[in-house]
DNA sequence: TTCCGTTCCGCAAAGCTTTGCGCAAAGCTT
DNA sequence: AAGCTTTGCGCAAAGCTTTGCGGAACGGAA
C-alpha cells in the first residue's frame, strides 16, 4: 500500500531518539535542545508528518466533529446553512458529518444514532417534518451531548436555538399584501407540529388582524411541504366560492409548487393573484415573475448554530435564544399597484 | 459531563471478566461459553454499547471516512451528486467528509490536505474551474491514496472517473435547435482547462457539421460559470452585429443567467431567441419558460463515482471510465414551432 | 574528589479494540 | 489413576499520541 502515514515512531526511529523526544520536540517543549528540535521538526516536514488524529482523539477523548441533521440535503435553503455551519467548524479545525432525515422522524433517530457512533462531539439539527416525539432529544440532553437546533426547533429554554424571526416576518407579509391591495389573503402552511408552521401561522393572522381583515379559515391551508401536496392545497384554495387574491407560501418548495398551480390556472401573477413566499435569496429571482418573498438569513443562520456549538463546548454557556432579523424583499409577483 | 460511551472496560470490570473476554463474546467467537455470551451481550445492550471508532481505525488503520471535493456545496447539481455518493457510502459504513473548493486551485489542494490529515481513505473529487497543475493529484497517486474523479475530471486512464457524455449531449442539442428552426447557435463555454467545456465544445461542432451549418467562432462565447460572467458572455452575443437565434448553456447557473439577459434586453424565448442548457430535473421546471435541457443524472453520477471508490480499495479495480448517457428534455424554451 | 543542580531525554501509562498464544480446569480415554 | 484433549478464559501486543516522572550525564562548587 504505501498507504500508511508517518508516525512519531518512524521519526523517532530514523533520528535514534525516542517517540517522547520526536513528540515534546514538535510541541516545543523546553526540555528539548534547540538542536534536537530543529533535527526533528526539519524530518518531520520532510516525511509530511501530521498527527493522527485517531490516536488523538482516543487520548483527548474529542474527535473533533459535529453531526449536522437536515431534513433533505439538495435544497439550496439547507446546503446554504451547512455551508455557514461549515465556516465556522472550519475556523475551529471541526469537520462536520452530514445526514439527512428526509423528512423522516425514523430516519432523523437513526442518523442520530449513526452520529454518535461515530462520536461526534455534539449535533446540529432542524428537525424533520414528521417529528413529533422529542424523547431521543432529551435523552441526548441527559447524556450531556451539546445540541443545537436551528430554523425547526423544540424544546426551546433547554437547548439552544436559531430561527428566524416567522412570525414578524409572517406579519410583514400580510400587511405588504394589505398594501398593495390584496384583501382576501390565503396562507398555506406545513405540518402543525412544526414551529415554523405556528409562529408563521400566528403573525399571519396578527397581520390580518393589524390591517382589520377577518381570519377566514377557508384560506388557511396545510400541506406536508412537498411539491404535490403544496399544488393540491393552492387548488383548493382556488376552487373556494370565494377564492382568495393573494397567498403566501410558508417555504421555497411550497412558494414554486403554488406559482405553478397559479399558472397552469390560467390566472396571472400578480395582477389576479399575489403571491409571497419565505426563501433563500437565490431561487426567488429565478422564477418569473421574480418572487417577492421574506429571505433567510441562510448562511448566518448555519454559523450562528455552530457558534452556539462552540460556545457550549468552550464555555459551557448556557441554552441560548438566538432569532435572526428576516427582510421582506418585494419584487415582482405581489406588485400589484405597478402593473 | 457523563459524556464518556462506554468501553469494553466498563462491560468487563462490570461482569467481572477480561476484557478479551467481552469482546469475543460481542463477536461471537467460539471460544466463549453461550452463558456467558448472552451474559455479555444483555449487558452491551443495557449499556449501549458501541465499540469506538477511533480505537478501531488505529488498530484496522481504517477511518471508514471518505472525503469528497465539490467547486461549490449550494448548487443543487453538486448537493445531489454527493446525495448519490452518500447513498452507497452510508450502505457500505462510510461517513464522507464534504469540502468545497469554491472554483480555487488552492482551496482545492487545501481540502486536499484537510481532508488526508483526516485520515480519509479515498478521495471523491469534481475539479475546480481554475485546476490546471494536477501534480497534487499524482501525488495522492503515489502515495497510493484511491482517487475518483467526476463530472470535471483529469489523468483519465490513470484514475477512475464518471463523467456524462458531453460531447453526444452537445451534438443532441444542436441538433435539436436545428430541427427547430434555429439556424445561428451560439455556445457559451467554460474555462478551457476543463473537460466539460473542452468536451461539449466538440459536440456543439460536430453537431453543426451534422446539420451543415458553419462554425462561426462569433457564435462561441467564454465565462467562468459565474452567474455575472455568464450574463457578460450572453450581452456580448447580443451585441453582435449578427446575433444568434439560440444558445446553449454549458451548466445550470449559464443557463439561468442567460435567460434573465436574454429576457431583459426585451427577446421573448423560444420566439426569439431558443434557450437549451445543462441541468439537472429540479430546476429547470421552475422558470418560466419552462428550460429544454440535458438532464444530469446527478444522483447516479455520485453513487457511480463511490462505486468505482469502493471497487478500488475493496478489489483493487484498475482505473475505469464510466460514461453516463444524458437525456435531452425538450420544454419550452426551444419550441420554437409549438407557439 | 564529592556532592548538588541542570540539562536532556527515555519509560510507561492511558485512551480502546482485536487477536495470537498460553494456561488452567474439566472431561475423556485406556 | 494417569495422561490426553477440549473448553473457556486471560495476558499482552499493536495501532499512535501525550505527559508525569525518573534517570543519566555533565557542569560547577566546596
Amino acid at each position: 500500500m504505501g498507504n500508511r502515514h508517518t508516525s512519531l515512531k518512524d521519526l523517532a526511529r530514523e533520528l535514534n531518539v525516542s517517540i517522547s523526544t520526536v513528540s515534546r520536540a514538535l510541541r516545543n517543549h523546553p526540555d528539548i535542545s534547540p538542536e534536537m528540535r530543529e533535527k526533528v521538526k526539519q524530518l518531520a516536514n520532510l516525511r509530511k508528518y501530521s498527527p493522527n488524529p485517531l490516536a488523538m482523539g482516543l487520548l483527548k477523548q474529542e474527535t473533533r466533529m459535529i453531526g449536522v441533521i437536515v431534513p433533505d440535503l439538495v435544497t439550496h435553503f439547507y446546503a446554504s446553512i451547512i455551508s455557514g455551519i461549515e465556516s465556522l467548524a472550519k475556523e475551529k479545525g471541526y469537520f462536520i458529518l452530514i445526514a439527512s432525515s428526509n423528512e423522516s422522524a425514523e430516519k432523523e433517530k437513526e442518523s442520530i444514532e449513526n452520529l454518535r457512533k461515530a462520536r461526534v462531539e455534539g449535533l446540529l439539527i432542524c428537525l424533520s417534518q414528521e417529528t413529533t416525539d422529542t424523547g431521543h432529544f432529551e435523552n441526548l440532553l441527559e447524556q450531556g451531548i451539546p445540541l443545537v437546533f436551528f430554523d425547526r426547533v423544540c424544546l426551546q429554554g433547554q437547548i439552544p436555538t436559531v430561527t428566524a424571526d416567522n412570525a414578524e416576518a409572517a406579519g410583514k407579509i400580510t400587511r405588504h399584501f394589505y398594501e398593495q391591495g390584496y384583501r382576501r389573503i390565503a396562507f398555506i402552511s406545513g405540518p402543525e407540529q412544526l414551529n415554523i408552521s405556528r409562529e408563521r401561522l400566528a403573525g399571519y393572522k396578527a397581520g390580518l388582524e393589524a390591517c382589520n381583515l377577518p381570519v377566514d379559515p377557508d384560506l388557511i391551508e396545510r400541506c406536508n411541504l412537498s411539491h404535490d401536496s403544496a399544488r393540491q392545497a393552492m387548488s383548493r384554495l382556488l376552487k373556494l366560492p370565494n377564492p382568495p387574491d393573494a397567498v403566501f407560501g410558508i417555504n421555497d418548495t411550497v412558494a414554486f409548487a403554488v406559482m405553478k398551480e397559479i399558472k397552469e390556472h390560467g390566472l396571472r401573477i400578480p395582477r389576479d393573484m399575489g403571491l409571497v413566499g419565505f426563501t433563500d435569496e437565490f431561487h426567488a429571482t429565478v422564477v418569473e415573475p421574480q418572487l417577492t418573498s421574506i429571505t433567510h438569513p441562510t448562511f448566518e443562520m448555519g454559523r450562528k448554530a455552530a457558534e452556539l456549538f462552540f460556545d457550549k463546548i468552550e464555555k459551557n454557556a448556557p441554552p441560548e435564544t438566538i432569532i435572526l432579523q428576516t427582510k421582506l424583499v418585494v419584487r415582482e409577483s405581489s406588485a400589484k399597484h405597478s402593473d
